[in-house]
DNA sequence: CGGCACGTTGACGTTTTTCAATAGCCGTGG
DNA sequence: CCACGGCTATTGAAAAACGTCAACGTGCCG
């Protein structure tokens, strides 16, 4: 049951959305406990009534139809937050899981309800977030649509690239990418042969390397080319109207 | 230079997401305008700082890749809000227009940011919408990765179907769709000539029919039954603790 | 009448999947 | 210690799904 206490992670998480230290606290102050799962747990089976802010590990959500295809939607990284739609709003129309031991705060869908009339900043960065997650599945939408299997990889790799760096979890073209080559076919909607295939010419081409659960980017820029790389869907900031409110004269 | 006033849409918004009548006066009182946009217009373009409500007609939001390739990420209906990221988050990633000729509401961006401080439960329908957008495209990447022609096809007109009918466009099982196929290609993913041979595969099977910008389902049990569609993904309402909020003892 | 946008169809190519087999790694139990 | 199973990565060969190219029809509009 320990509190959440500043860390690494929030501090950049506070610059990111432009938190006050006041919110920030509020933020902690409802964070009720930090819980470790292991791989391969269910993150709403533990809590539907909880949004969830991953502090350390990676996630997925993903559904699966009839026959046991599955298609992840998204990769959860530290910093992310899940569970909003299903508390706020009571529906969970996916599963996520573990993918790694992970290291979660939770807080009570209550609480975050309660934002809205109390922290309205607050409401507005969950609402920020939220937006920010549609941007990433829009970018999923198009890498799926219209982008083949070489196209799609890079993408991945670069926008993954761009996420842990913003939260501190990269070493210059490098890092951890703790998930087998069936997470990443079921990710890009391939074959675990197709890219296995890919993922090796792609090394012999010096692009990449990929092993042990480790990511390198050689060559970033032409990775980008590849793809048409742009982190901008990753961007955005409050709206100044709502970073600093003044009541109507 | 119209005032937007009640009528069927709006009827159907309110109940959809439970909203008092002072909230829906709120809501018109901040439409400024209702603006007539012909086929074939950019929506952003007309306006970043304003949030629009589509009343009438059909729009879709697209990226189109490098060397020409576009990829429809997600088709806009009556009822639906557009241009909330551009405008509360200053971030654009994609482009949006008018497929059909359209009618529609504008709000100031300012106005909506607004919201968060002054009608707390207005700012929730916000998030609310923004969430069921994310679980749509959630749906649409599932549909990308892991579904065929066949049955995205399926997918794409029972998808449309429900979200029409919620808003009063459908009769029966069937409803209007101007659009062509090759605007279904580039949302679904697929060239144009594969989209005609499966939608001829499927017309001649007895599943639906489909000219002059028209659909009817004729089939629709067997065609939820080809891509195991649910609904579940448009539902959703407002946690009780911001439908009915009670300040904190 | 001609041009244009859209739908339709056939023939052929490419990407990707499926099936099947092999190899390495790792933990478990004998 | 070693054998064994289970999971992951890797590779080859064949098949399926889907794309490209090209042609033609049809309705609409100037």
């Amino acid at each position: 049951m320990d509190k959440v206490g500043t860390s690494p992670l929030v501090e950049k998480l506070k610059l990111l959305m432009e938190l006050t230290n006041e919110e920030v606290q509020v933020i902690l102050d409802l964070s009720f406990k930090t819980q470790q799962l292991a791989k391969g747990q269910s993150l709403i089976a533990c809590d539907s009534e909880n949004v969830s802010l991953v502090m350390d590990g990676w996630a997925c959500r993903y559904k699966i139809l009839s026959d046991g295809r599955r298609q992840i939607t998204s990769f959860v990284l530290p910093g992310d937050l899940t569970g909003v739609r299903a508390s706020l709003f009571g529906v969970s129309d996916f599963d996520t899981e573990t993918l790694t031991d992970c290291s979660v705060s939770l807080i009570d869908g209550k609480d975050i309800a309660r934002l809205f009339y109390e922290a309205p900043r607050l409401a507005a960065a969950i609402t920020w977030a939220s937006a920010r997650e549609e941007a990433m599945l829009t970018e999923h939408v198009v890498s799926l649509g219209r982008r083949n299997a070489r196209e799609r990889m890079a993408h991945l790799f670069l926008e993954l690239h761009s996420r842990l760096e913003i939260v501190g979890f990269v070493e210059q073209m490098a890092y951890g990418m703790p998930i087998t080559q069936e997470m990443i076919a079921d990710c890009l909607g391939l074959s675990i042969v197709h890219v296995n295939r890919t993922l090796k010419t792609m090394r012999k081409e010096g692009l990449l390397e990929y092993y042990n659960g480790y990511v390198i980017l050689k060559d970033s820029k032409r990775l980008r080319n590849i793809c048409g790389y742009d982190s901008n869907h990753l961007e955005g900031t409050l709206h100044p109207d709502i970073a600093d409110y003044e009541p109507e004269a």
